[in-house]
DNA sequence: GCTGGCTGACCGACTGTTCGGTTAAGAATG
DNA sequence: CATTCTTAACCGAACAGTCGGTCAGCCAGC
């Protein structure tokens, strides 16, 4: 597992370092209220010096969204190779989505954060919606199937499903006492069975 | 109901006018992301012309934002005033909170994204924890009643519960097909017996 | 003629970005 | 060992453009 290869040059920030201070200050103060100059007084750097690791504020938007990106088109990957019932399949979607969700928390944070200002966060929403209709169609074909309830409409469900996986990101921190595990096992248990005792 | 007031002088935008358009501009593009220029010309006049009907950017978020607060903090006042089991009254609220919601949808979905940047925003954090802390002392109570399940925390069931009504307004749109009925059905049919058929 | 809405020119501060030069480390050379 | 080379990170000053906001005065309708 050792990976650590010697760094050269003069010791400082790498891209990876940079960016998850950046991001972090953006979750804080959103994208568009945070400063290059802001950005630089937390890194302890000067403006000029970001500019060595990255081209300009929004690759590293860019760079931070792919991450998340990244992360939940793996798992719609793992969810089309699948077999078995729909219902199962979306279940394991959920669980895999609140791992990535936990996994890269402020990465996600600023992607379900975008607005489509800029191509860059244009071409991230299109990804997202892509996503979203994986599941919107698992829940589709889960309600044919007759182990979903059809009472409601599945872009309703679906939307409705992902709108309290997404919350996680503004409230969820993984130094509290709740493991990755146990969150999602209240989001299934909420989703599939509900709030009330029957 | 006609509280059709003359209008005197110029005619043109008054205050309730300007803030739909201004509120509506920055749920497109984020209050961040929105300049006092950019809102002009949606509005057709200048920038100065603004100032005439608000002091700041700033009060345009505010005003906005209390117009969602009020909504919600009446909801609160109803809930508290409210005999019955907590079950009974957390529902009452749930469905008290999407009609808000979808009334207001604009000004909420403003409050909703705000990060606490100033002392406005913050202000505003601050009200909506309260309305939060309410919620969650109903779930607790309606757990303590058995009425609701035990083997979830309280605080994470609330949190859920409303990350999936917050989460309408990313997608519900009045114009649509769905009802506000339909719509407050949905959620709490999902959120209190959950999705799968028993 | 008063009220309410608007214009146009302007200000200082701040924005993201560029550029030429510098500094600190490991690696290669003698 | 000391020297030079290479790599990588950084600084300070400046850039053109944009930001939120001001002010004195103009204009349309009851």
């Amino acid at each position: 597992m050792a990976e650590q290869s010697v760094r050269r040059g003069r010791p400082g920030y790498d891209l990876e370092s940079l960016l998850a201070i950046a991001v972090k200050l953006f979750n804080e103060r959103g994208y568009d209220g945070t400063s290059m100059e802001e950005l630089s007084r937390r890194l302890g750097i000067t403006k000029s010096a970001i500019y060595h690791h990255v081209t300009s504020k929004e690759e590293l938007l860019r760079l931070a969204m792919d991450r998340a990106l990244d992360g939940l088109f793996a798992v719609t990957l793992e969810a089309r190779s699948q077999e078995g019932r729909a219902i199962d399949r979306l279940e394991h979607v959920v669980r895999r989505s609140v791992a990535v969700l936990v996994e890269r928390l402020p990465f996600v944070t600023l992607l379900l954060r975008v607005r489509g200002n800029t191509k860059v966060e244009r071409a991230a929403l299109a990804r997202r919606r892509e996503f979203d209709q994986l599941v919107t169609d698992l829940v589709k074909q889960a309600a044919a199937d007759g182990d979903l309830r059809s009472d409601i409409d599945p872009s309703v469900t679906s939307r409705l499903l992902f709108g309290m996986i997404n919350s996680v990101i503004e409230w969820y921190r993984p130094r509290g006492d709740i493991t990755q595990d146990a969150l999602a096992d209240a989001v299934c248990t909420l989703a599939f069975s509900g709030l009330r005792v029957h």
